[in-house]
DNA sequence: TTTAAAACCTAACACCGTTCGGTTTTGCGC
DNA sequence: GCGCAAAACCGAACGGTGTTAGGTTTTAAA
């Protein structure tokens, strides 16, 4: 088959449809030829409009990234934070088989690395030294980055009766399977507000004031 | 070349040479034939001491987490986080190129599971309710892990340049490669202390003592 | 209308994890 | 000491991977 009338691919096919793959398979189910056919085509032909596989990839994080909300910081350094970290980690939640990607450094992403720009300069808008600021953008981080990674819901196998047996402290009705998530979600919520009253004290104590 | 007279390989010669060669070049840079040759060996041989090349690493991952020391605790809570926390985090830098296997939950490892169990357990014997020392277990975690997973020092490009000219508020001299590392460890005490402090205020409300 | 580029293809390369079956050596039961 | 199963290695192969080279046809621009 040669060249069609009307093209077959696009990027944007190409990234929807491979996203979807890692959705649905994981990333080790994500490989160009499945994807090819899962597109009605051959592997070689989704090199005409994707340098390489890793490329794709970074293109796919980078629009993750993009819906990553930093507008909250109009309402003051703390509740922009909170709503940063927030829909950060709902943005990493819907592409779970993406975190471990989405979670190496902000690298070349534009998106990522424009949001870290806004979160430090609304953070040092608000009174926070510029050192501060990069570790605060930091810490935040850490918190939604590893909340992500480690969740209880990917962590823990199905098999409830392995951790009873064995972890006399783990083996309780809050730490099975079916409860993982609001566990993630009450772990996340306790940790952030918890950092939020911590970098208050911290605050106070630089700038004298509330 | 048949049955050596004195074996040539066995499991611990395995599990090291593979970790050296992760640590050496990577997760990608690990193939069962690389490992065989770096062994003076062939693939198919490996497969008479270790089951797959997924469950190797899942072995040397739990290695890995043996190092994770939880004896603080007899300190109190407080410098028992702290300490489990930064110990933590040390295995972690140790082998960064496994951090991304390491941080995917307890799932199995049973080195991972006895010290979360082993906090746990800590967190309920120093008065925190069982639903908060869940809570408190998983956020020092994802601390952990978000710091290792985005560490700045493997996040940022070493061409400084490309930063400075398009995000005017990332340009700055501690944000560059030569000063990540020393970020990553401010940042993380910071959000360490903050953590605690945060927690800290909580449980005098819950005990109504300090 | 000529022509360069674009979009698809087949075929191949070098690599991967893993398995099969074969050869030799060891160490155990007798 | 002898027989024999199991262990430890090997070559060759299977089906998979990302990627490239070179071919064919269609499109769009000069």
């Amino acid at each position: 088959m040669p060249r069609p009338s009307t093209p077959l691919l696009s990027r944007r096919r190409i990234r929807d449809t491979a996203l979807e793959l890692v959705d649905r398979e994981g990333l080790e189910g994500l490989s160009m030829r499945k994807l090819a056919a899962e597109l009605g085509v051959r592997a070689a032909s989704l090199y005409s409009h994707v340098a390489t596989k890793e490329d794709l990839l970074n293109e796919i994080a980078n629009e993750i990234m993009e819906r990553v909300d930093v507008s909250g910081f109009t309402q003051g350094w703390r509740p922009g934070l909170a709503s940063w970290a927030r829909s950060y980690r709902a943005a990493l939640a819907e592409h779970p088989n993406m975190v471990p990607l989405l979670s190496q450094g902000p690298g070349r992403r534009d998106a990522a690395l424009r949001r870290a720009d806004a979160v430090h300069g609304a953070l040092v808008g608000a009174g926070w030294p510029p050192r501060y600021a990069t570790m605060i953008g930091a810490s935040t981080k850490y918190l939604v980055v590893g909340a992500a990674m480690s969740s209880f819901a990917a962590g823990f196998s199905d098999d409830a009766q392995l951790y009873v047996d064995r972890y006399p402290h783990l083996g309780q009705a809050h730490l099975l399977r079916e409860h993982a998530q609001e566990v993630d979600q009450d772990s996340f919520e306790l940790a952030l507000s918890a950092l939020l009253t911590g970098l208050d004290t911290v605050y106070e104590a630089l700038t004298g004031q509330s």
